[in-house]
RNA sequence: CGGGGCGUAGCACAGCCUGGUAGUGCGCACGGUUUGGGACCGUGAGGCCGCAAGUUCGAAUCUUGCCGCCCCGACCA
């Protein structure tokens, strides 16, 4: 392996594709725009589902799984949905192959064509809501709570890693109501959760808040959002949750009966979050010598490396770090004690601090003569010498010291990025710099497209707790009741 | 789909202009010396030079066609 990482100052895409496959988290794969997420990857993705997972629980959701293939037919029922997907679609249409007649090989067998396409799945509406429709005939069947996690394909032009994928992993969530106001709320509920993912596990602070008309869902009446600012002050959308109205009850015909004996549409909500989270999780944290990982997702929370020359001091060290790496576990910590005797301990410590493992704990036969060991944080690059007896109880403070100075970082970070703009002026050199600008709209999908094409900067989302404050637009001069956050985006 | 670049060992690249034994670094294998921040020395293995056709006594090198990948735009979580 060649050492040193691209730095994120002179090309953050490069430092970011270069780390992603030299911690082990993914590669490009022989199928274009597809990935192969690598176990170290998958790891990570299997932490944030298991935690995701438990949220979705406790807040009453089951999970379910629906079919790969959503026939053309149901995708093309609601009107704007099919508009927004039609041009990211795979396509089956047929199936079966045949020896090829006039040469090696396999064709498509011109015999075997599909009476109807069959799409794969860029998202599950269609697909769910075809089936609620069966499931649903009276209010005490609602609420229905339902999650899946699936893969889905979106053919992008242009892929990136993580960020956007031909194919990738998500959960998406789909839920029936009775009322307008309890699909709303579930709305709410689920962004809230999500928020609470971010903040709470990634360490990434987000705003929250509700998508323009021009960046709402295909179909959706609100699409809620939590927005997440990289290192390199572009925006990052890290998670939606979609307030559907009735528009696919009307459409599937999924219809109930109400208290009062009347027939009513059903109330739909669904909520998405993606292994897109991976890529802002390494953006938001990670420097020039490797991934940085919060504690609470880190496959790997501890790794102990013996300091050693001969097989005997290994085995004197290895006598007083199983104690150790058992009272770690013993507390619910993840430890990887590498007594392997292939690499040098230089070469470990480079390896696991590329890896972001978050505590490293360093013993050689200096800290076994004086009862030390050598604990060194991930986040800071700092590191210090301190008595064995009693470093349990230092390691588990240190990993929430750790994840809580991620959260403040990446905190501090945002709010240096973050700018009140006031005039035209303003906005088109800070936004050369990066960052979110909070600025005034006169609410007009026309002026938000204008001031996209000229600066590349997108409306992120209206903020859910900004305040009401009178202004006039920073493009058209009208007034504007609030601001919004503009930024460029991933 | 437009504009640009690149395909040579597992990886990163040189060689091509000016045709003549296929090279360097990293990695890999073996041996030795090392070991508190990516060790060093020695020996060795590893190639359909993207594919196809052409020019030529001779092609990694020149010509044509095709295929693939990367970057920049239009599209997007």
């Amino acid at each position: 392996m060649s050492k040193g990482l691209p730095k994120r100052s002179e090309n953050y895409s490069e430092w970011y594709n270069e780390l992603v496959k030299r911690a082990g988290l993914a590669e490009n794969s022989a199928v274009r725009g597809c990935m192969v997420i690598k176990p170290y990857g998958f790891a990570i993705w299997e932490k944030m589902q298991r935690a995701l997972d438990d949220m979705f629980k406790a807040t009453g959701h089951e999970n379910a799984y629906f079919p790969l293939f959503v026939p053309r037919s149901f995708l093309e029922k609601e009107e704007e949905h099919a508009e927004g997907f039609a041009k990211e679609c795979a396509v089956v249409t047929h199936y079966r192959l045949k020896a090829n007649p006039d040469g090696k090989g396999l064709i498509v067998d011109p015999a075997a064509k599909l009476e109807e396409e069959l799409i794969v799945r860029p998202t599950s509406e269609t697909v769910i809501w075809n089936t609620y429709k069966n499931w649903i005939q009276s209010w005490r069947d609602l609420p229905i709570l339902i999650n899946q996690w699936a893969n889905i394909v979106r053919w992008e032009m242009r892929t990136r890693i993580f960020l956007r994928t031909a194919e990738f992993l998500w959960q998406e969530g789909h839920t029936a109501h009775a009322t307008e106001q309890e699909a709303v709320e579930e709305t709410e509920r689920m962004l809230g959760v999500y928020a609470d993912f971010a903040e709470n596990w990634m360490s990434v602070p987000v705003i929250q808040g509700v998508k323009t008309a021009n960046e709402r869902f295909a179909g959706a009446v609100d699409t809620y959002c939590i927005e997440a600012m990289m290192q390199d002050g572009k925006a990052l959308q890290a998670g939606t949750s979609h307030f559907l109205g009735q528009n696919f009850a009307r459409v599937f015909d999924v219809k109930f009966v109400n208290k009062e004996n009347q027939l009513e549409y059903a109330w739909a909500t669904s909520w998405g979050v993606s292994t897109r989270l991976m890529g802002a999780l390494i953006m938001a944290h990670s420097d020039d010598n490797g991934l940085v990982l919060p504690p609470k997702l880190a496959p790997i929370q501890v790794v102990i490396i013996p300091i050693y020359r001969s097989p005997e001091d290994l085995a004197a060290i290895s006598a007083r770090v199983e104690p150790l790496a058992a009272e770690l576990r013993a507390e619910g910590i993840s430890v990887k004690y590498d007594d392997s005797d292939t690499q040098r301990s230089g070469w470990k410590f480079a390896e696991y601090e590329l890896r972001g493992v978050p505590v490293r704990i360093g013993l050689g036969m200096r800290d076994i003569e004086a009862g030390t060991v050598e604990l060194a944080r991930r986040d800071e690059l700092t590191k210090e010498t301190l008595p064995i007896d009693g470093i349990a109880s230092r390691v588990k403070e240190l990993l929430e010291e750790i994840q809580a100075n991620l959260h403040r970082r990446a905190l501090a970070f945002r709010e240096n990025n973050t700018h009140v703009i006031d005039s035209w002026q303003d906005f088109t050199t800070q936004i050369e710099e990066g960052g979110f600008l909070l600025a005034h709209w006169d609410g007009t999908p026309e002026t938000e497209e204008k001031i996209k094409e000229e600066t590349k900067a997108t409306i992120r989302c209206i903020p859910l707790n900004s305040a009401e404050e009178a202004g006039a637009c920073v493009y058209s001069g009208k007034p504007s009741a609030r601001r919004v956050v503009f930024a460029r985006a991933y």
